[in-house]
RNA sequence: GGGCCGUUAGCUCAGCUGGUAGAGCAAGUGACUCUUAAUCACUGGGUCGGAGGUUCGAUCCCUCCACGGCUCACCA
């Protein structure tokens, strides 16, 4: 009889909510972005390269994660308005020297302060550089979540000359590149400002050196090594060197229009800390020749309290975190909601955007989406499926409270709760399953921490609770034990329903549970009455 | 100070090209009393930051103001 509620008018599943997820988006902001860059290159057949950026002096992070998925929305919406060769560019500053050992990592690495990050060992001894655990974190990242993309290491591409021409072109004109910075520098930083960072092939460092004399017909430039960089400073040594080949790279702002210029990118995102950067770097590129790609900036994540979270710090949410509670859908829808909003990422937020997904997936399928339009699922799950194997008609908030109340996270246990509940909703199992097992992770260790623990107060309470953990001390049938408990109530002068409760809040911390008898037994006699001791405890010493 | 972005119910957020605002959670009330498996029903609450303007009509367009944020202070 539980079978038609998913269908029917008193069904549990969320009514779609007007103009909240739609099937057809034609105004979605990925379609704008898409329709901006073809309005640029009016041109279906032409190669569009979408870049995002990578900084490996830390793990990849919340926000790179949602660079690259922003992107690949925009991605998808090209390919919808019929943009035949679209490429992502996933870009890692490997080459960048370090300025700063991260706080939890060994003081050790302070030595290697100033050198490309690429030529940094590997604090965790297990690849080749630091740079590299760092790009292998982030390529394990994008393969998991199975992102379409062409990786690409700086320093790699330096040394493998794809950015000589680039570079030969910023040394000819390094006037004019000079001029475009110096004015936005102070007067002190302004001398002896070079776009250039040579390696010092001495001492390996590149923040370090500086630039005394370019040498264009050479390539070259000639620098000194006494700079320095936190405690370390530059070996003094003199010399000239190529800025081919990997010998030299170019600091941010030059770094940023390289890439553009080298690659013709045509599109990507960034933080709006960043727009003055982007500014720069497209007066850069033009400077050289070529044109600055579409831009568009999104705004900063923020943490629970509203500050911004910080990248360097591991504060605020990881992927990591998220997708222990959550499905990755349901993170880039997070991403997929106005970009241009200060948004504030926290565990808190899973229930609403996991149910706001389950809305999505149950518009997506409930509805036909017209040829050449996209859901809003249909970015969030671009190979889905075409008949549905999701999960849906549930609400995430009613599987963590189920968890919380059978007080278990096995998901059998679970799962079969759920079936005869409510009835499977239908869908692949896999699925159900790795989310009502997230719902009861997100509830054991996010929901429950908050809850103040129930301390039972009142006497006719305490002495009934007492004679409890005495009784349980024996076995006894679940009927017997479920009897037991009405006697206890009556003995001590307490309403049923008032002793449940306060059973109920001091075993699983909710008012409402499972049948008492059948329940204790499972939990295990020994089990609660720790439990119910530790309670009596806790009150008695108040 | 200049530039840019934001400001929708207690909280977190939706609101497509302008037609007197929605969800979830939270809150409140009621129902189920040897039964109570994640419950059901109902309710409250917003002059859509403020003030002008355009319009028959604006949360959505324009201007100004307030508040918050980012950025100009070179770190790739």
């Amino acid at each position: 009889m539980r079978q038609t509620r998913r269908a029917g008018p008193t069904s549990s599943a969320p009514a779609p909510a007007k103009g909240r997820n739609s099937v057809s988006q034609a105004e979605s902001w990925p379609h704008q972005e898409a329709q901006r860059i073809l309005d640029r290159t009016k041109n279906l057949d032409q190669e569009i390269i979408l870049q995002t950026g990578f900084g490996p002096s830390g793990f990849p992070h919340i926000g790179t994660f949602g660079e690259i998925t922003r992107t690949t929305f925009v991605r998808l919406a090209l390919t919808d308005l019929g943009a035949k060769n679209t490429r992502l560019i996933v870009f890692s500053d490997d080459m960048d020297g370090l300025r700063k050992v991260p706080l939890t990592f060994p003081a050790a690495m302070n030595e290697h302060l100033g050198k490309p990050l690429n030529e940094i060992p590997d604090p965790f001894g297990c690849c080749e550089s630091y740079s590299g655990h760092m790009n292998g974190k982030l390529l394990e990242m994008l393969g998991r979540l199975g992102f379409d993309h062409e990786f690409r290491s700086s320093a790699q591409q330096y040394q493998s000359g794809v950015f000589n021409n680039g570079l030969k072109q910023i040394l000819d004109r390094v006037d004019k590149v000079c001029e475009i910075i110096l004015p936005t520098m102070s007067d002190q930083k302004r001398q002896g400002w070079s776009p250039f960072l040579p390696i010092c092939e001495s001492c390996r460092r590149l923040s370090t050196t500086r630039v005394t004399a370019y040498h264009p017909e050479r390539c070259s430039v000639s620098y000194t090594c006494d700079g320095s960089v936190g405690a370390v400073n530059g070996c003094g040594h003199t010399g000239e060197g190529s800025i081919l080949d990997g010998h030299a790279k170019v600091g941010w702002k030059t770094d940023w229009a390289l890439r553009w210029y080298v690659y013709g990118v045509t599109y990507e995102m960034y933080g709006k800390d960043l727009i003055e950067s982007a500014n720069l770097s497209g007066k850069i590129v033009r400077a050289l020749g070529g044109t600055p790609p579409v831009g568009y900036f999104f705004e900063l994540f923020l943490d629970e309290t509203g500050a911004k979270i910080s990248k360097s710090v591991g504060k605020g949410v990881t992927v990591d975190s998220w997708l222990r509670y959550a499905p990755v859908e349901s993170l880039a829808l997070f991403m997929y909601r106005n970009p241009r909003r200060a948004k504030k990422l926290f565990l808190g937020a899973i229930p609403q955007y996991v149910d706001e997904l389950l809305e999505e997936i149950e518009a997506h399928y409930g509805a036909a989406v017209p040829p050449g339009q996209r859901s809003t699922f249909g970015y969030l799950r671009p190979d889905a499926p075409a008949s549905d194997p999701f999960v849906r008609g549930l609400r995430y908030g009613t599987l963590a409270e189920l968890a919380g109340t059978v007080g278990t996270t096995d998901i059998e246990i679970l799962s079969q709760y759920v079936k005869r509940g409510i009835g499977w909703p239908g869908g692949d199992d896999g699925a159900m399953k790795a989310l009502i097992s997230q719902a009861a992770l997100y509830h054991r260790e996010v929901l429950l921490p908050t809850k103040v623990a129930y301390t039972p107060a009142g006497e006719a309470e305490r002495t009934a609770i007492g004679t409890l953990i005495d009784y349980l001390a024996q076995p006894n049938d679940p009927e017997e034990i479920q009897t037991r408990i009405f006697a206890l109530a009556k003995e001590s002068g307490m309403e049923a329903k008032d002793l449940f409760k306060s059973l109920y809040l001091v075993i699983t911390g909710q008012e409402r549970g499972p049948r008492l008898g059948g329940f204790i037994t499972v939990l295990g006699r020994d089990k609660v009455r720790e439990i119910l001791t530790g309670a009596l405890q806790a009150a008695g010493s108040r």
